[in-house]
DNA sequence: ATAAACTCTATAAAAAAGATAGGCTTTTTT
DNA sequence: AAAAAAGCCTATCTTTTTTATAGAGTTTAT
């Protein structure tokens, strides 16, 4: 299960993505919209900027904005982040692997294997579509 | 990731599996040959065993033993019995279905539809790779 | 200057995961 | 019949993770 974390990004990229054309957006704005606690959407905005998937403005008339399109975000990237790895197991992740303890041989490991497929089946499709691909409505900027 | 719960159990399925002819295996072998404290072991099987799984005989001689060859326990039954939802999202789990609080409808939402084709393909290799295809050994009784 | 709005770090509360404890029941052996 | 072996069951405890909150700090527009 995708944590709470990652789920609030989602709706926050969506809001933003769906009001590119409005300069940036309020915190407070996707908050109420998305009846997420403020303080807490906060982190997770900032979290956002800080891998460059956001940009931010202070002060009056500030707020978030994508710095790229819907289309260049991948899903996979927003879940990484926000929740660690995609795999099942951590011997087969590819970007938080940990080896097995009582695993002589990955190699030969029936469970390394089918968990690897599953992870490959996983990603062809969290890595193939992007923010774009889960609007509601249809944004120009594409 | 899964829960370690998840991992033991299926450690345990294997060393189940890799030992079938050797009669009811003792919590105590399993716990020390895949390293499990042996107490939180016992649970896990105790609900392998309520879940139809395994069956048990108590007394000397007795211990723990598979019900099923293991071609006949997919790998996502086990998933879901220990650790639930393999969905991503509640809103897309098939057994253990959760309604979206924001989401208005389901039908038109995009990442209902993108996290439902992630399900489908995790599903598709854990509903039809089993216990036998997590062996390390070939076991006669396939 | 002041107010608006994001930034940063710390802390707290709640939930889940992981582990342990101990008495109970059943079965076998003596 | 008693004792020992082994699983059964339920409760509790500890640790970790998740979720949420707090508040002082910084930047920018007016």
């Amino acid at each position: 299960m995708l944590s709470k974390k990652t789920q609030y990004a989602f709706h926050a990229l969506i809001h933003l993505a769906e009001n590119a054309d409005k300069g940036p957006i309020l915190i407070s704005e996707i908050a109420q919209e998305k009846s997420i606690s403020i303080k807490f959407l906060e982190n997770i905005l900032l979290e956002l900027k800080n891998a460059g998937i956001l940009g931010s403005k202070k002060g009056k008339g500030g707020g978030y904005y994508l710095l790229k399109t819907p289309k260049e975000i991948p899903l996979a990237k927003i879940i990484r982040l926000l929740d660690g790895a995609i795999a099942l197991l951590p011997c087969v992740s590819l970007n938080y692997y940990e080896k097995c303890e009582n695993c002589r041989d990955e190699a030969v490991c029936g469970l390394n294997d089918v968990m690897g497929k599953v992870r490959d089946a996983t990603l062809k499709i969290l890595e193939t579509k992007t923010l774009k691909d889960i609007l509601t409505r249809n944004v120009s900027i594409l």
